[in-house]
RNA sequence: GGCGGAGUGGCCGAGUGGUUAGGCAGGGGCCUGCAAAGCCCCCGACGCGGGUUCGAUUCCUGCCUCCGCCUCCA
């Protein structure tokens, strides 16, 4: 079976034809980059990521461009309040995004234009629109004429006579469901002349114009959450559309994680920002629990949900330090048929994940078996699936040689292993006293001191 | 008012017209000096009422509840 993906457009899951086939473009409507991010935010990128994961993972040559709104109501809104120049307010947060994403393991971008550097190609854009009859421009405004596109709603599956109003700002609208596609300077803001006036983009617009030029007038997959489908994707879509652009062939997206049944948003102070997070748990762990359920289906934030996601995810760790303990160096091998099969329905990542369990509890009893061979396998099939998620926790990301500073850890584990020899002379001496002592000592800093057969194992706890 | 999503065992979370999701927690066992980890077994579920069917959690229908979008939003 080939690739499936959810395609909003059409309300069911349809085969995957690239454009041009043996790659793969992508468009993700990125932040609005006028605050810091919260996990909901970084679900879209974390959920996008394992499809471009997976589409390179098949042998697709993937291009994938995530936005930058740079310029918006609210930057500059924002930006005012704090006494600080929009750009600067802009750039900050961008920063802030770009760290949010890498620390989850989100690959960076092909890359990501910025709304700012292309008016060029949004003047263009608005002109093809207006020779073509539909747009026009009002007052140093310019608008879409939603009536000269019959089309208009069947993305978002929306009838026109039902959509009970449009932006309300805007003033020189035939049609009050006619959307701005580029506003009037005003004072004191910044703006970018244009054949009809100066002033800045409209939200919608930017981001057809930046689609296409990076990845032509008709691509693949263009993504979003599941709020971004009305307004903002119908009007990216009739615009391209109208201008005589194929456009996106796909259009998936990512539903929410809500707190208290309710969406994150910083009015209703429940945001909770990613490095406030990753205090409490390591960024795969993280990973882990916005990639367990589908991306299709609300996540009801809860701290219970988050310990057990992080217990599952060690769960497939220790696996993994097992056999490498044991056998030594665990190389990527063979996906299982069934992760392959759930991945390409719509990116089953739970039932993929279930698939990975299984090749853990197989690797495992393999392990206690003494069936080096089966337990080789099943680890090398862990860290292949993993890594299509980008959990695999010994890759160069996620695991601890890579993140902990080598001399402390070298400090460490001499004095940790004169430790544990003492213990284990005391164990042979029948000496369980002074063994608990040792142990109860290392407990106390952090260490947990586990027994195999191959001998006592340190770690540190909560990573 | 229009459009859309959801209600699954103690919890999270998939899925299917009849036969195992998976994880976490709980109970029993194996292993271990003890512990931890691991393995085996068990526990148990499909919002409510009708209908279709040999059989429905899965299809149809009515109802209840919750959530999202229609202004900016991942």
């Amino acid at each position: 079976m080939a690739l499936h993906i959810y395609d909003t457009a059409t309300r069911g899951v349809r085969e995957f034809q690239p454009v041009r086939s043996g790659t793969a473009s992508i468009y993700l409507c990125g932040a609005t980059v006028q605050a810091v991010p919260h996990i909901g935010h970084v679900r879209s990128g974390v959920n996008y990521d394992v499809l471009r994961r997976w589409l390179s993972f098949q042998g697709n040559d993937v291009l994938f461009v995530r936005n930058v709104t740079d310029i918006d109501d609210k930057i500059l809104a924002k930006a005012t309040a704090a006494g600080r120049p929009w750009w600067e307010w802009a750039e900050t947060h961008e920063r802030a995004f770009d760290s949010a994403y890498d620390s989850l393991g989100c690959l960076p971008p092909s890359y990501s234009p910025r709304a700012t550097g292309h008016v060029t190609q949004m003047v263009e854009l608005m002109r093809r629109l207006i020779d073509a009859g539909h747009a026009y421009a009002r007052n140093g405004d310019v608008y879409f004429d939603v009536r000269s596109f019959p089309d208009y709603g069947a993305l978002s599956g929306q009838r026109m006579d039902d959509v009970q109003q449009g932006e309300t700002a805007a003033t020189g609208k035939r049609d009050h469901r006619d959307f701005t596609l580029w506003k009037s300077a005003k004072p004191g803001e910044p703006s970018w002349p244009t054949p009809w006036g100066a002033g800045r983009p409209g939200w919608h617009l930017e981001c057809s114009a930046m689609a296409t030029t990076y990845l032509g007038g008709e691509f693949d997959i263009h993504g979003g959450g599941i709020d971004l489908i009305f307004p903002h994707h119908e009007n990216e879509r009739a615009q391209s559309n109208a201008a005589g652009d194929g456009f996106a062939r796909y259009w998936p997206h990512n539903a929410w994680i809500t707190m208290a049944g309710e969406k994150m948003s910083k009015s209703l102070g429940n945001v909770v920002s990613i490095p406030a997070m990753l205090e409490r748990v390591r960024a795969p762990e993280l990973r882990y629990y916005m990639v367990a359920p589908h991306y299709r289906s609300t996540i009801e934030y809860s701290e219970a949900a988050l310990a057990e996601a992080v217990s599952a995810y060690r769960r497939i760790e220790s696996f993994l330090h097992r056999v490498a303990g044991r056998l030594g160096s665990v190389e990527p091998g063979a996906l299982c048929a069934e992760f392959t099969e759930a991945m390409d329905d719509d990116l089953g990542t739970p039932k993929a994940l279930a698939t990975v369990h299984n090749a853990v509890r197989e690797g495992n009893a393999a392990l206690d078996s003494s069936d080096d061979a089966a337990a080789l396998g099943a680890a090398a099939s862990v860290r292949a699936m993993t890594g299509v998620l980008g959990l695999d926790p010994l890759s160069d990301k996620w695991s601890d040689s890579s993140t902990v500073d080598n001399a402390p850890r070298q400090a460490l584990s001499t004095l940790v292993d004169e430790l544990l020899e003492e213990r284990q002379r005391a164990r042979a001496e029948r000496d369980f006293a002074l063994a608990d002592t040792v142990r109860d000592r290392l407990t106390s800093a952090g260490i947990a001191v586990e027994d195999t057969p191959d001998g006592p194992l340190w770690t540190l706890k909560d990573g």
